[in-house]
DNA sequence: AGCACGCCGACT
DNA sequence: GTCGGCGTGCTC
């Protein structure tokens, strides 16, 4: 070798470096001389005129770009490495959903696990007061103070001043701050902890959990019972088992932040309330909880999504509560569910992952009917409980009164209910006031300008609302086409609209809204609950939320106003979520000693939602759906993928998605279905049309996505957004 | 995702 | 004559 030649070892080493943004791979970095790093090291490099970090990736360096281009890593950055689960999850999701790596990356990152962690910074009186002026405000804070140390929100709370004077006070030199010790980890819950006495089925259920926790591999299991049969305790004994054998627990909830019932739970159970994480915590609350985690100090989780990449070290059992539920699926950025990749989690960890329903999902039925996963059944209600009784209020047979929508028996239904002292609750799966508009005059259609929807009137707020961009406009006085005074009128109803008859039928009834816009957090949800359990509520008037797994002892009566809402339209999945949403909120009828019973107000009484829900077998509702799937190799017996072409224009929106359907691939057991509109035709001001790839079980749809997409150059302005295994249709 | 470069309208 | 609109392109 000639003198002067570069060798490898004298360039130095290069490693792929992964960064939280769309690029198509990890970029080449140098490394230093003098620095070592390994994957999953997390590491500040130069991009652009900027420095971001990025994580050491697997693998060999890309080597596409030319040495003199490289740059050398700036340095390492304070944060623990990621783990290899984590890198084989990230890659692992990107490949599933045919997204960027750096777009899951930063999903991975997105808990702040990456920023230098702060101290708490609490406050002391300087030693010797300086100059300084001395207003009512400050001279409180010293006095407050005195000789103590103080953490700054409660500090300022004590003192009733803002978080800036103290800031100020700092400044002036007259408060120093002081670090304070990190906040306390995690307790440890108590496995061994009192707990009540589970029935046969459920100790035999709980056995089953048990030893697969003990097994330490890979194992899905499916725990299926009705609404009130107590697979909770059940999944509780699997943490318990956990616990014992030293290893964290990570349980998956959809909507963790209305979960305040399920948190006591727990703590009846354990002593002890578990951490959480979900994205109304504080960024530093979400820190502390990676850090324990990571630490192995956190030995339960209880998380929204986002929980699936916390690095646990030790993960002994995964747990996706309501494993049905549509909340799992993330719908924007990168579209994936959470249950799935919750799955590959305990596959890359080695540990079992539980499934848990009263109502699951047709994808899990047949996953546990092909072998892949076990099946656990809890066949009864927990305590003798009988399950509530369900029957059908036929619409055309007794219409509500005119401009109403509570018929006769069911107004009878509730009085009774409320003579008995008891509880009810309507159910309406819709916000607001009335889902539409219009002009008595001209017929004229009050509609977003954004999306292929009608604007939502908000009575209370005064307002025409979009519930898909949120476009917002004043109730206007007259029709803005003909200009007719009052004459725009509300059709059909929303909860507040429900609400409002509600207070005219039963005006000695005191009335609890429940939606998205009246829960706004945790503390909201407890308060709602505890209300209720504390009997200062008659009747409960809720969305979908009222379906989520509450406890409501004193419930006896379930009124669904409209049980038709979700069935129409061409949603290959309508009959079975319409199935499993009103059989959930039917389940929060009558769990103590008092039987329940569930009123559907129906304009279909004979359709086959109907009829299962009436006869409660929704095991032969699940066979009659999984037959009509089958012969077409409709999901879950077939894959299918979405592909969603959006542009300014319709014209635009059109050409792309012709484009893109003329080179759609084809072959054995593969077919493409499209264009055509989307559902939301015009969504946020942009035109949307749809093509579906179906294909057989065999068929590997990701290859042949990226295939078709790298054939079809998108025009500028043209978006294609991918969803394998689409749950909604929108 | 940022952040620059780049080519057309209203201001000192 | 400049400041600035955000369209397109690049980042190892």
């Amino acid at each position: 070798m000639e003198q002067g030649e570069l060798v490898p070892e004298a360039r130095g080493q290069v490693v792929p470096v992964l960064l939280p943004y769309p690029f198509a791979g990890p970029f080449d970095y140098r490394v230093p001389a003098g620095m070592v790093v390994a994957p999953g090291d997390i590491v500040m490099v130069p991009l652009n005129r900027r420095i971001e970090y990025g994580v050491v990736w697997d693998g060999p360096p890309d080597g596409t770009v030319g040495d003199n281009r490289l740059r050398p890593i700036s340095g390492p950055a304070e944060a623990a490495p990621m783990r290899q689960d984590i890198r084989q999850l990230v890659d692992w999701i990107a490949a599933y959903t045919v997204s960027l790596p750096g777009e899951v990356l930063a999903m991975a990152l997105r808990v702040p696990a990456v920023q230098p962690e702060t101290a708490p910074v609490g406050w002391r009186r300087a030693e010797a007061l300086p100059e300084a002026r001395m207003t009512e405000q400050r001279r409180r804070v010293l006095e407050v103070l005195g000789e103590r140390l103080l953490a700054g929100p409660a500090l300022a709370a004590e003192a009733g001043v803002s978080s800036t004077l103290l800031r100020g006070m700092a400044d002036a030199g007259l408060i120093v701050p002081v670090q304070l010790a990190v906040a306390p980890p995690f307790r440890r819950p108590d496995p061994e902890h009192p707990r009540p006495e589970l029935s046969e089925d459920q100790e035999a259920a709980a056995a089953e959990l048990r030893a697969a926790v003990q097994a330490r591999g890979f194992s899905v299991t499916l725990l299926e019972g009705v609404t009130g049969s107590g697979k909770t305790e059940v999944y509780l004994e699997a943490i318990a088992e956990c616990l014992r054998q030293g290893r964290q627990c990570l349980i998956l909830l959809p909507e963790i932040a209305l979960s305040s019932q399920w948190l006591e739970r727990f703590e009846r159970r354990f002593g002890v309330a578990p951490a959480v994480l979900h994205s109304d915590l504080g960024s530093r609350t979400r820190r502390i909880t990676w850090r324990e985690v990571a630490r192995g100090a956190a030995p339960v989780v209880v998380g929204a999504r986002s929980a699936l990449f916390l690095p646990f070290p030790d993960l002994g059992l995964v747990i996706i509560d309501e494993e049905h539920e549509t909340a799992f699926k993330q719908e924007d950025g990168v579209v994936y569910h959470a249950r799935d990749m919750a799955v590959v989690r305990a596959r890359l960890c080695s540990a079992p992952a539980v499934l848990v329903s009263a109502t699951p999902s047709l994808e899990t039925v047949a996953n546990a009917e092909a072998g892949r996963y076990r099946r656990l059944h809890l066949p009864s209600r927990f305590g003798g409980a009988s399950l509530p009784d369900i029957a059908l209020i036929d619409l055309r047979q007794t219409p509500p009164e005119r401009g109403k929508f509570l018929a006769p028996p069911l107004v009878d239904a509730i009085n009774a209910t409320f003579a008995r002292g008891e509880q009810a609750m309507l159910f309406l799966n819709r916000r607001g006031y009335a889902p539409l508009t219009l002009c008595r005059t001209c017929g004229h259609r009050m509609q977003c300008p954004n999306c292929t929807a009608w604007l939502v009137e908000h009575r209370a707020r005064r307002i025409l609302q979009c519930h898909h961009c949120g476009h917002t406009i004043p109730i206007p006085p007259e029709c803005p086409e003909c200009k007719a005074p009052h004459s725009l009128t509300a059709v059909g109803p929303g909860v507040e609209r429900i609400t409002e008859e509600a207070r005219a039928t039963f005006p000695e009834a005191r009335l609890l809204v429940m939606a998205s816009d009246t829960l706004t957090g945790p503390q909201a949800a407890a308060d709602a609950a505890h209300a209720i359990e504390d009997r200062q509520v008659d009747l409960i008037i809720g969305t979908q939320i009222v379906a989520k797994g509450w406890h409501f002892p004193h419930l006896t009566l379930v009124g669904a106003v409209d049980a038709d809402l979700g069935l129409a339209g061409g949603d290959l999945r309508a009959a079975e979520r319409t199935v499993q949403l009103l059989h959930q909120v039917a389940g929060r009828a009558g769990r103590a000693d008092a039987p329940g019973r569930v009123l559907l107000q129906t304009f279909s009484p004979e359709h086959k939602v109907m009829q299962a829900l009436l006869s409660g077998d929704l095991e032969s509702f699940r066979e009659n759906e999984a037959a009509e799937r089958r012969p077409g190799n409709w999901p879950p017996y077939g894959r299918l993928a979405a592909l969603v072409v959006s542009a300014d224009s319709a014209e635009a929106a059109d050409i792309a998605a012709r484009d893109l359907g003329r080179a759609a691939p084809a072959g054995e057991g593969i077919l493409v279905l499209g264009p055509a509109p989307a559902p939301l035709a015009i969504l946020r001001g942009r035109h949307r049309r749809r093509l579906l790839l179906k294909a057989r079980r065999d068929v590997a749809v990701q290859p042949l996505i990226r295939d078709w997409l790298a054939q079809v150059p998108t025009g500028r302005g043209v978006k294609v957004e991918i969803d394998i295994d689409p749950v909604s249709f929108l």
